[in-house]
DNA sequence: ATCGGTACCTGCACGC
DNA sequence: TGCGTGCAGGTACCGA
């Protein structure tokens, strides 16, 4: 379900209620979502406090004081509550000092996991899309031989971006999906830049989308579905010069572009 | 090393 | 009503 704004509204409203508290219990009902030992696992947080919460990309982490780490991706259906009851699709209870968390998560895509280091996976991704300098997001997209799509996609050349925004942000630049991206024009790859950083950081200021299951720890849901300009808009004219949007897929991704404002 | 296809899951909307 | 099909915001893994 969730991409970067989605994630980043949901550690900023999680995180100061969980900073600073210690967790008394830790009960998981799900071995794919968490793969590790449930008992080993709940051993290595017991007694543990919180240090700090944040985002890297899509994950969200759980600093623990004197190390180790709670790393949790919500996958498509994942979510995330401080209050509430377990329902069918909990997969993980941490009961801390004061308050709770509650992962839940229908498809089990999701990921909940602890380590005593950060995992690898998550140090290596891409750069924040938000920080990353135009003259690296060029540079790392010349070495790119695949569809722009695919590329935007990749969490190892950015970290955070998923489909919703990534056909979003492909519509403001006037890209085609489809464009291979070494071979976008320097103007092209300004404009692409540019666009990312727009959509994301609007998205994040509406409190992330709401497709279909996305709610944020308080249950509210983020506005910016009626924000979208091609995604999941196939067939409806496009918002600029009424062609009608087309839907391609793209590495197995429902992908949606306008066929005429969008340029290889 | 990079790319594209497939596997992993469940629920829902749709047409017949 | 029930069933089959296609779709869904995720990543990991495999062979080419």
């Amino acid at each position: 379900m969730p991409e970067l704004p989605e994630v980043e509204t949901i550690a900023r409203l999680i995180a100061p209620r969980l900073a600073g508290r210690k967790i008394l219990a830790a009960e998981f009902r799900c071995g794919f979502v968490m793969r590790a030992d449930p008992d080993r696992t709940a051993g290595m947080l017991i007694g543990r406090k919180i240090a700090r919460v944040h985002r890297r990309g899509k994950f969200i982490v759980l600093e623990l004081e004197g190390g180790g780490f709670v790393s949790i991706h919500l996958g498509m259906t994942g979510r995330l509550f401080t209050k509430g009851d377990p329902g069918p699709y909990t997969r993980a209870i941490l009961t801390l000092d004061r308050g709770m968390l509650l992962f839940d998560d229908t498809r089990r895509l999701g990921r909940f996991e602890v380590t005593p280091e950060l995992p690898a996976r998550i140090a290596r991704l891409g750069p924040e899309p938000l920080e990353v300098e135009f003259a690296e997001f060029a540079a790392r997209l010349a070495k790119r031989k695949a569809r722009v799509k695919a590329v935007l996609l990749n969490q190892m050349f950015l970290r955070g971006i998923g489909n919703i925004y990534a056909d979003e942000a492909l519509f403001r630049a006037g890209i085609h999906p489809l464009a291979i991206a070494s071979r976008l024009r320097k103007d092209r790859v300004r404009r692409l830049h540019k666009a990312v950083v727009q959509v994301l950081t609007e998205a994040i200021a509406k409190g992330g989308s709401s497709v279909s299951s996305y709610v944020d720890a308080d249950g509210r849901r983020g506005f910016f579905q009626v924000e979208h300009r091609v995604y999941r808009r196939t067939g409806e004219p496009c918002v600029t010069c009424g062609t009608p949007i087309r839907r391609v897929l793209v590495t197995q991704r429902g992908t949606h572009f306008c066929p005429r404002c969008q340029k290889r």
